[in-house]
DNA sequence: TGCTAATATTTCGATATCGAATACTTCGCA
DNA sequence: TGCGAAGTATTCGATATCGAAATATTAGCA
């Protein structure tokens, strides 16, 4: 067996080694590295909370776009939001619509386009899933004391502010 | 056209009243949700980025996860570290070494196992990408002080310590 | 030693994704 | 009004990914 896999501080410092030594500034890359690491990671509960449910990432994606928009979106707005091919897109709702998850419903003021929206079922399984990640979450934030988290919310979004001006 | 797509803060309001109202805690939901939507822009400029140098996400991760670790990696871990099945893993690697990235040496002691490390050429495409990328990644922190974004990456660090024993 | 279980990579068939092309509708404007 | 450009979803062929099975080697242990 190779050496035994690092704990995530360790590889975090080594991460940002080798960016600072690539040109990054050292505190830069010290939020950059952490961030990926942390999303990284609640992807991976993601994917294995969700396999509970049947449900793949992709098409949970969907559904969180859904309820997050609070209204119904067109399906190129999905696939902006997920980070998806339009043409995948069309493929993933037939099989959610399948599913009767999401419902289809034609625009009448404008014939190309089609708004989707989460069905009643679609809506109880999103309620069931938060209420399981929420929990990995909470768990995962809890070495925070309150003021911390407060300030680390804070923080994040001063930098999400900034995130539509940033177009490279 | 529908509505126009909105700002990322409101967005980011949204979702996070969104995950409130679904039992989520709020100060845990700012933080997650910002992390996210954080990412998911990091990602989008990166795919960008990497197109002009013809590389895509998925074979950067396997170029970046060999940078940082420093040392060869067998393909079973790199496709741990990518969040990838490894009979994916296999076909990357296939295609990284053809194009002279990657460069695969059989482990004598165990003839099993197969280890994969950067060419120099590898090692070229990964600091040429690094130096662009920081560019985005300073620009999108530059509404932090420096202060600020040091208070940022020492929480971030905290929760990073939290990682490995929050085994769902 | 010999046998079973565990490890590591690859192959294989099914499915998902992508980018380009298609079909259709709406918009801008002469 | 009419006509070209832009917008929207889908289809299509090529490629990437997945999970399971196959292959091969090593480790554990009676």
């Amino acid at each position: 067996m190779p050496r035994r896999t690092p704990s995530a501080p360790e590889l975090h410092r080594r991460a940002v080694a080798t960016y600072v030594a690539a040109g990054g500034e050292e505190s830069v890359q010290r939020v950059i590295t952490a961030v990926q690491s942390l999303t990284k990671k609640l992807d991976q509960w993601y994917v294995r909370q969700l396999a509970d449910l049947d449900i793949a990432a992709g098409e949970w994606a969907v559904v969180t776009s859904l309820a997050k928009a609070g209204e119904a979106l067109t399906p190129s707005q999905l696939a902006d939001l997920t980070n998806v091919a339009p043409s995948s897109m069309t493929h993933r709702l037939d099989k959610l619509a399948e599913r009767g998850l999401v419902e289809r419903t034609p625009d009448p003021e404008n014939r190309t386009r089609t708004y989707i929206s989460l069905t009643d079922e679609g809506w109880e399984l999103f309620s069931l899933a938060i209420r399981g990640s929420s929990v990995v979450e909470t768990d995962v934030l809890q070495d925070l004391s309150d003021d911390e988290r407060i300030e680390l919310a804070r923080l994040l979004e001063v930098v999400i502010a900034r995130l539509d001006d940033v177009e490279a």
